[in-house]
DNA sequence: TATTTTGTTGCATAGGCAGTCAAAAATTCA
DNA sequence: TGAATTTTTGACTGCCTATGCAACAAAATA
């Protein structure tokens, strides 16, 4: 006896919005014929379809996504949850991936986290929602991360690990990035290196500042490390560090990522007058969009993002629809950039 | 009869999800009671509260908010349309506007559009997940704009108009912006102006072109006008077309947006070897992060992001509280931000 | 023409939750 | 202690759509 009662058939700007029952009302046939006018691949004959579709035009029809997925089990929502988004990589990344979901027809919900204690509330929603799954730029506890599994959400990481927990994620290959660029630096005869790192708690920046000293250890070499915050004022303040630690006396300068070292260049010129790559080589990471400026054409690793945003909406997708599949690690290779804030070559 | 057939209780991690029967079930209490332990305000014992919430948290049972959604005819989704994701200044934007709304207990569904062709898909989804407002950063059609009334979306636009439409808008303020910079130009001697525009189809970039044309012919001047795209490049491009154009003789160059007058100045330096702001004065628009860095200091406006981002979601509540609110057209003054990539006294 | 096959359609129900209403329980007051 | 409240509770219904099933019509085959 469902909505049988009324006779009146709503329409869209008359205060109550239309449903499947209004259309099949005014086109004269049953609301199941309705919903199947609106699911690919339902038994519908070709004229009963136009008149539906007619009848729903003029009603400005459209199915509630919410009670179909309520009876479909599907929302054909992916949470995406990034941290800082002003990070200038991030930005990217996000169009990328809500183009690639939308082109299969899923919708993001958006969380951007400020704080580590944000997360617990974004998943309170994300399980409210019942979002097939998610794609994860920010820290996850273990805790957390099982939660995702007891939830039936598949989830994919974004540039972390699951640091323990089996997860599937999408990398972009940091040692062998830092392994590059240190290769490269210590060929061309540098000898005093110093690191500026990303927060403690960044997994990105731990593995890149590890990927750097192991392989500076492998040529012999070591490295001095002042911390930083992946912003512009660290790569500035991390080479002042670095310069008064050193009494001037550095080779070259790795950032663990671009922003700090497009600050180390505007410092390293500014303030302490130098000119590079001839008195200091500087090298970052990530071929965020300032990194091939004129000004600085910084010498990193660009993340290959648009294969990894792939690669990342293909294995949720995946996952949602076959929940059977293992957990997997893929990690992408960065595209090394030669820029002009390192000397790669020996000198004279 | 709804579930009564199912005695079994179901929790999270073994195949179903658990619903408030099932936590019913385990409480001893009524689905409804269920109910109520999550709605704030409704009438629970406080003891029965508990027990139903040890039961909930047994389960790993949250609300489905399709369902809820459904009966309440409240998404508690907000659709937030925004066109180039790209663009440095909307990333500050969109990570405001969701931790505003999530605040206020709303969620975010994104949609991030390359191509104009893209916006009616975008809505097509927007009506079938029912939110219950949006918030756009993108060209609309009227056509578009009248659609969200149909709908009965309340909808806030943002750093645009409505194009005939009546519609509900926050803005900085173009064309006293244009006018500051303009007034102090004038007011420090320069004569030659030039202009470098963004799209042609964006409301921003027309805006701001319009108030500095305005001004400046206030004070009796003209500019010479070519046409960019928002982008680094075209900063470069536009600069290297007026010194063709002028025969190298501009005193001052206007650019629709700080990227482009990042490029310009990027190009002025180098390709030109001019000094700034001594040869050649160049102002921006928006205050985004890479305006502020030590090797540009770009001379601009700065657009108030919280107190625009504030007033947007403020708005679209109230909207969605009561639907009868008219459409308000909200201007903000930017911040003027001195800078040193342009000339604000006379000469000697 | 009788029968099978193919293709459409409608009925009825499920999906999970919120709100109404009346009954039950707890509380207050005399 | 009993009556009058007030609070709490549970049964039931509706929100809107998708789908299995049976009924049906149309087309194809024998």
């Amino acid at each position: 006896m469902t909505s049988a009662k009324r006779t009146e058939i709503r329409q869209a700007g008359t205060g109550e919005r239309p449903t499947s029952y209004d259309v099949a009302l005014l086109a004269g046939v049953s609301q199941s014929a309705v919903s199947r006018c609106f699911r690919a691949g339902a038994s519908i004959a070709p004229k009963t379809r136009a008149r539906v579709l007619a009848a729903a035009r003029e009603l400005d029809y459209l199915p509630n996504a919410m009670a179909s997925g309520l009876i479909t089990r599907r929302s054909n929502l992916v949470a995406v949850l990034i941290s800082n988004l002003t990070n200038l990589y991030y930005p990217e990344v996000l169009a990328e991936i809500t183009k690639r979901l939308s082109d299969n027809g899923i919708r993001v919900l958006l969380f951007t986290l400020q704080a580590e204690s944000d997360v617990d509330a974004a998943l309170d929603q994300v399980w409210r929602y019942r979002v097939d799954g998610a794609i994860v730029a920010a820290r996850l506890s273990p805790a957390q991360l099982h939660d995702f599994a007891r939830h039936h959400v598949p989830v994919v990481l974004y540039n972390r690990l699951g640091d323990g927990e089996p997860v599937a994620s999408v990398c972009c290959d940091s040692l062998g990035g830092e392994r590059q660029l240190v290769d490269r630096l210590v060929g061309a005869g540098h000898k005093r290196f110093g690191i500026i790192t990303g927060p403690d708690d960044s997994y990105v920046s731990q593995e890149r500042v590890r990927g750097a000293q192991v392989r500076l250890g492998h040529h012999g070499h070591h490295a001095l490390v002042v911390n930083g915050a992946f912003d512009y004022v660290s790569g500035a303040n991390g080479l002042k560090a670095l310069m008064a630690q050193t009494d001037g006396n550095l080779d070259a300068l790795i950032c663990a990522n671009d922003l700090m070292a497009i600050g180390a260049v505007d410092c390293a010129r500014n303030i302490f007058g130098l000119s590079l790559p001839a008195d200091l080589s500087i090298v970052g990471f990530d071929g965020v969009a300032p990194a091939f400026w004129a000004n600085y054409r910084i010498s990193t690793i660009r993340q290959p993002v648009r294969r990894m945003t792939e690669a990342a909406v293909a294995m949720v997708i995946e996952r949602i629809e076959d929940s059977a599949l293992p957990p997997e690690a893929r990690s992408f290779a960065g595209d090394f950039i030669e820029g002009a804030s390192a000397r790669f070559t020996t000198l004279g």
